[in-house]
RNA sequence: GGGCGAGUGGCGGAAUUGGCAGACGCGCAGGAUUCAGGUUCCUGUGUCCGAAAGGAUGUGGGGGUUCAAGUCCCCCCUCGCCCACCA
């Protein structure tokens, strides 16, 4: 049926621009592996792959479902982050985790496996909105046609998706999934006694029966719920939601005119997309209560199989931290308590003072009347002379509020504040400590105050040197550390030139009640936490420096919220059946951007679709008027989730039918190690090591909580592909010029346009300038070169610089292979029935048992490797006997397969055989021929 | 400042568990084919000494453990990434 007519004529065109660097294709023998027989063989095996389906991976049930080939496997889900479908289309960087995929997950199929193998396109975002701000062509528009580029350029690199499962967010029929599960965690609360999110009819029932009372003291205060009013007990569920509307300062970006989520911030304080300065502002919006899964979203990163580094970015983005909370009285009012936290409760009897946020609650409260008598100037602020506390407070937190996080960092060193005029009582000894305003405390973490222990703490230590604070040492250093600082053991804390941080045993800690002194740091902490709990003074908690999930964008390219506002203006959330809440079409989508300065509220974009923000409803009491969220969701929203779409992408009943959702998920146990389910292999870059997979593993869990998914975690395996480095330069203006137009070499030095730049190696990508086209590459040699060559460059996930002279390499290889199965002049296979001698037929089984070993690894680079020995050492057999062996060639044709599909299918089709090689059994070796018999 | 990772020929890299360092490819050199260039094929290619045989030396630097170290331990240097006033 397959088999391939002797002599064809090769006409093609097909990129002729290849041959400016090669002869002419007349003297080319007339079936010699080049670029034209390359992409003559790819287009065809392309078209008959697409026409057979060869890729579609059957579902146990359903539309997706078949019989035959596959139902009897075993499932494994191998996945790639999905791309933002650009304008500029796809560089050679970009592909690289998406072959390694590929070749795995064709290997893994040929291994017998039920393969699951999708691409789907992260739509939804900033480039196609901005385009659209700039054209007024609609986002939709530019998406789609992004993403029919995208998917040419990967069918034309033979990456074998299953196309029927390709989604996009942007799709209805995805972001009406999105908005489900929304409205999931909308309609859910987090049970801190059994750890998980529960439905909120729990929750209201609860307090219907007095199960559970409210008791949340700063609404409510701790009245029974039966007293409460119908808006009050709204307002109380409300709170309790894993999605909730906060009045808090965020992350405010004029320049994007949206706010931003503090993982979007970078360190310098600017946006990460677009690099816009961001200021804190109070905002009312959306947040995603992630902080209540701190402890399981730390704790389950034991369970799964990622890469140590990647983990630990996550810990330490969680940033647990054990210590106590203690509480502070006021001296001049016992009532009014500041509460800190602090890591080293048992260097209490140390404070000396304490330490408040600028934008701390209790400021106001706090702030006295006037100046006590007989404190030093350096108190009472920089301002104007005769001012009073309150004054000299309100000019530093103006002053703080206006230094950027950079000016921040750098005078980080340099400590500032100012006396509030009150004292607070040290719990343990009943000794008036002043308290301050400094913003060396942060209102984000703990609870935006201190005791500060100057003796121990490098920050105290500074600040209380540069204001004359009293430095008392209540942990005895060790003979180490005095000796490094010259000092002689047993010196006084009042001598010390820094903080002694570390552990010891305690001193001067005791009163009455309690002593610390001789304990260790470990005994002194639980024995001082246990004496504050007996007081009620304090308990021992936990910490994180994660914050809850920013969720809302004043932006038009994103999923719009279920959500309305009913006439209290308080938020309802609509049911399923008014699913999905499609975006409206608007004139003008650009957002408010405002000037430095400006202080109003930005209305988002949606704001001007007026016919669609007011709405007459009927959600169960008679149809009345309501009005939408006009936020949209962040980008991240259907990243979260996308994975569990390719399962059952049709559905139009549920976001994932249960039984298929459990098919793939379920644990695998491929080689008999225990697995515990999820996707079996998720490929990407590190650049989302806490965004992206941090976010998915929260909506995970509080999918698995709430039985709408069977595993607690969405990715078993994650591996982290490396980047593809280029040669990037730069011009005198410190400015990244295009690096093709680049000339000269390393040792003349570059240029461009006459003007000298200078070379540097980075990422190849559009912000660097520095991207290599695929087309390029396949058209010069064939997308199987271009595959070929991305495996054998090193580990996938090494970074490694791209070198196109090493293409060649490959090349050669594909080349001289196919000589000893084709003859180049006649295109007759050279394949014999005969068995080659023992010495090429051990070769052949230590290469199969090497590559399949290999290929289960993922070290495609030493495959190729061991293949290309493979290969040198038949052509030296072919130079001898002028044939091929047809076991190697059998297995050859096999073995590449994986790597090299489109050449591979071609010596399969040309050997006679009649279906894909994709389906065929990977060889495998007989374990006589393994060893050697001396 | 803290944490993590990495340094192997001219270049990309290999050496899976402590066991012949440099697989495989690029580049380079020589040869065959060719009028020539290119292509293709063969041979060689860490460094130093030597015509060769052979010898010495060699995995960022220094020290150590071991019969044996690129691999394990200690110190130092360089580079990369992440976090960064987190109480």
């Amino acid at each position: 049926m397959h088999r391939v007519p002797s002599p064809r004529p090769i006409t093609l065109t097909f990129m002729c621009a290849a041959s400016s660097s090669s002869p002419s294709s007349s003297e080319i023998p007339p079936f010699r592996y080049a670029a034209e027989l390359a992409n003559e063989i790819e287009r065809r095996h392309q078209n008959r792959w697409e026409a057979e389906g060869v890729y579609h991976s059957p579902n146990p049930t359903g539309p997706l479902s078949a019989d035959g080939i596959a139902a009897d496997r075993p499932k494994l889900y191998v996945l790639d982050m999905f791309p933002y479908p650009s304008g500029s289309g796809l560089h050679v960087g970009h592909p690289l985790g998406y072959i390694g995929t590929d070749v795995f997950a064709r290997f893994q199929r040929m291994q017998g496996f039920n393969v699951l193998h999708a691409m789907g396109y992260d739509a939804f975002g900033l480039p196609a909105e901005q385009y659209a701000v700039q054209t007024g062509q609609h986002p939709r528009i530019t998406t789609e046609a992004n993403i029919a580029n995208m998917r040419r350029q990967f069918r034309a690199m033979g990456l074998g998706h299953d196309d029927r499962r390709s989604v996009a967010t942007t799709d209805v029929a995805f972001y009406r999934w999105t908005q489900w599960i929304f409205l999931q965690l909308f309609n859910a609360w987090f049970d801190s006694k059994t750890n998980r999110a529960r439905p909120i009819s729990e929750l209201i029932a609860a307090f219907e029966t007095g199960e559970h009372e409210p008791n949340n003291a700063s609404h409510q205060n701790g009245r029974k719920w039966s007293s409460l009013s119908g808006l009050e007990q709204r307002s109380v569920i409300d709170s309790h939601r894993l999605v909730y509307l906060d009045e808090a300062p965020v992350n405010w970006c004029p320049g994007l005119g949206t706010v931003l989520a503090n993982e979007e911030v970078t360190a310098e304080g600017r946006s990460e997309r677009g690099n816009f300065p961001v200021y804190k502002r109070p905002l009312r919006q959306w947040k995603m209560r992630i902080t209540s899964y701190a402890e399981r979203l730390l704790s389950d990163l034991d369970l799964i199989d990622w890469p140590e580094p990647i983990k630990l970015m996550q810990r330490n983005w969680i940033g647990r931290s054990e210590g106590a909370a203690v509480s502070f009285p006021l001296a001049i009012d016992p009532g009014i308590i500041i509460e800190v936290f602090t890591t080293r409760p048992d260097t209490l009897f140390g404070a000396t003072y304490m330490v408040l946020a600028p934008e701390h609650p209790l400021m106001d409260q706090i702030v006295a009347s006037e100046w006590p008598e007989n404190i030093p100037t350096s108190w009472r602020g920089v301002g104007e002379a005769g001012a009073t506390p309150a004054e000299a407070i309100a000019t530093y937190v103006r002053y703080a509020q206006s230094k950027s996080d950079v000016e921040r960092k750098v005078e980080s060193k340099v400590k500032t504040g100012v006396f509030t005029g009150a004292f607070a009582l040290n719990p343990t000894n009943g000794e008036q400590i002043p308290v301050f305003v400094a913003d060396y405390v942060l209102m984000g973490y703990g609870t935006g105050a201190i005791m500060a222990v100057p003796a121990h703490d490098t920050r105290d230590f500074e600040f209380a040197t540069a204001f004359e604070l009293a430095i008392v040492g209540v942990v005895e250093p060790t003979p180490a550390w005095f000796e490094s600082h010259d000092l002689s053991p047993g010196t006084s804390s009042a001598s010390w030139p820094e903080a002694f941080t570390g552990d010891g045993l305690a001193m001067s800690s005791a009163n009455d009640e309690v002593t610390l002194n001789g304990l260790d740091t470990p005994a002194a902490k639980s024995l001082i936490i246990e004496w504050l709990e007996k007081r009620s003074a304090g308990t021992g908690t936990i910490n994180y420096k994660l914050r809850d999930w920013l969720f809302s964008r004043q932006r038009y390219w994103g999923e719009p919220f279920p959500i309305v506002y009913d006439e209290h203006g308080l938020p309802v959330a609509l049911p399923e059946s008014m699913l999905p809440v499609e975006l409206p079409e608007i004139e003008d989508y650009a957002p408010v951007v405002l000037g430095e300065g400006d202080d109003s509220v930005p209305e988002p974009p949606l704001g001007r679709a007026s016919e669609w923000v007011n709405v007459t409803l009927d959600l169960g009491d008679g149809p009345k008027s309501y009005r939408r969220e006009l936020n949209t969701m962040p980008q991240w929203a259907g990243s979260c989730w996308y994975y569990l779409r390719y399962l059952d992408p049709t559905n139009t009943e549920a976001f994932v039918d249960p039984g298929v959702e459990k098919y793939w998920m379920q644990g695998s146990h491929a080689d008999g190690t225990p697995a515990f389910g999820g996707v079996d292999l998720y490929v990407g870059g590190v650049e989302h090591a806490v965004l992206h997979l941090l976010y998915s593993r929260f909506w995970h869990k509080v999918l698995f909580d709430l039985g709408h998914v069977s595993t607690p975690e969405p990715f078993q395996r994650l591996y982290n592909q490396g980047y593809i480095l280029a040669p990037a330069y730069i011009d005198a203006r410190g400015v990244y010029v295009p690096a093709e137009e680049v000339q000269g070499n390393v040792e003349s030095g570059f240029t461009l346009n006459g003007e000298p730049v200078t070379q540097e190696l980075g990422k190849m990508g559009k912000s660097l300038k520095n991207s290599v086209d695929p087309e390029t590459i396949y058209g010069a040699y064939g997308a199987d070169t271009l595959r070929l060559y991305e495996m054998a460059m090193g580990p996938l996930d090494a970074d490694r610089p791209w070198n196109a002279r090493d293409i060649t390499g490959v090349h050669r290889f594909l080349q001289r292979l196919w000589r000893n199965l084709v003859d180049e002049e006649t295109g007759d296979l050279r394949v014999t029935q005969e068995t080659g001698d023992i010495d090429l037929r051990r070769l052949l089984h230590r290469t199969i048992a090497g590559v399949t070993d290999d290929m289960k690894g993922l070290r495609f680079n030493t495959a190729v490797a061991k293949l290309i020995e493979l290969n040198n050492a038949l052509t030296k057999h072919v130079t001898e006997h002028g044939d091929t062996p047809v076991e190697v060639a059998t297995a050859f044709a096999l073995m590449l397969a994986p790597l090299a599909p489109h050449v591979s299918e071609e010596l399969w089709e040309r050997m006679g055989k009649k279906s894909s090689v994709v389906w065929d059994p990977f060889p495998t070796p007989d374990p006589a021929l393994l060893v050697d018999d001396e």
